[in-house]
DNA sequence: ACATCTATATGTTGCTTGCACATATGTTTA
DNA sequence: TAAACATATGTGCAAGCAACATATAGATGT
């Protein structure tokens, strides 16, 4: 998903049936990025998400547009998000997603849980090095 | 798994159906807790690295059961760890777990993953709270 | 005798992801 | 004008992973 690699490869994340090596990545990270992205930009759509998602991987990744899509229904199925179309002259119709009160609420607890996750992996690390 | 809560609840997770609350975490961060561990302290057995996750884990909460001895068996698949059964004297025989080179390789593989992911936290951080 | 602690393990279920593919419209190019 | 391409949004399926419940069994305490 958000783990990337410059090598030709996409994804960090192994093939190999059985291997367990370390291509890590942040349970459906992909939601506060999405809020967060809304947030500084109202009326942005899926397809410019796609886009400015990339700030939020590593070089040469991106996320799945599948989960892009899906996780905007999803946002918006819980109320973080509301849309609109918008019948754009030119290329097809596309929603447009601004973030609701209750979603800034959401953002505001995401920061939150992803501070904690960044002490542990911080813990880790210290731990690791010595 | 890892995320925890003080008043009760055990596991942030949310319940509720339709919930997208951020109860997240990092994806298979038993596994890199695990090697560590056994490095550090060669010999442990499973119940034993039930207490020490706890290191790695948020107040209150712990990794379940499942996970550990799931993870260790894993891990031994793979050939990251090495397992002896052990007859000890008192209480019932147990697996004494030692981590391999190769263990040992991906074990650093894992910290610059999780360095990685730390730097998508931070990053994060940095562009909510400006 | 029975409960509890230590220790390891399996089964089941639901969620998330990755990949491949489908659909639709407008624009450019041969 | 047909084909190819870019924009834009989605669906279906399989695999991986975590949470929870349950199973097993020997040792120790009362």
């Amino acid at each position: 998903m958000c783990l990337g690699g410059k090598g030709g490869k996409k994804y960090n994340k192994c093939k190999n049936e059985k291997c367990t090596c370390p291509g890590s990545r942040i349970e459906r990270f992909i939601q506060p990025c999405l809020l967060l992205l809304v947030q500084e930009k109202p009326n942005s759509h899926g397809y410019d998400l796609l886009d400015n998602l990339k700030d939020f991987c590593l070089e040469g990744a991106s996320f799945d547009t599948a989960s892009i899509y899906r996780n905007l229904r999803r946002l918006e199925e819980v109320g973080f998000v509301r849309s609109d179309w918008q019948m754009s002259k030119s290329g097809p119709a596309k929603r447009a997603y601004v973030i609701t009160s209750e979603g800034e609420n959401v953002l505001t607890m995401w920061a939150k849980n992803i501070e904690q996750n960044k002490k542990l992996l911080e813990y880790f690390l210290k731990r690791y090095y010595g």
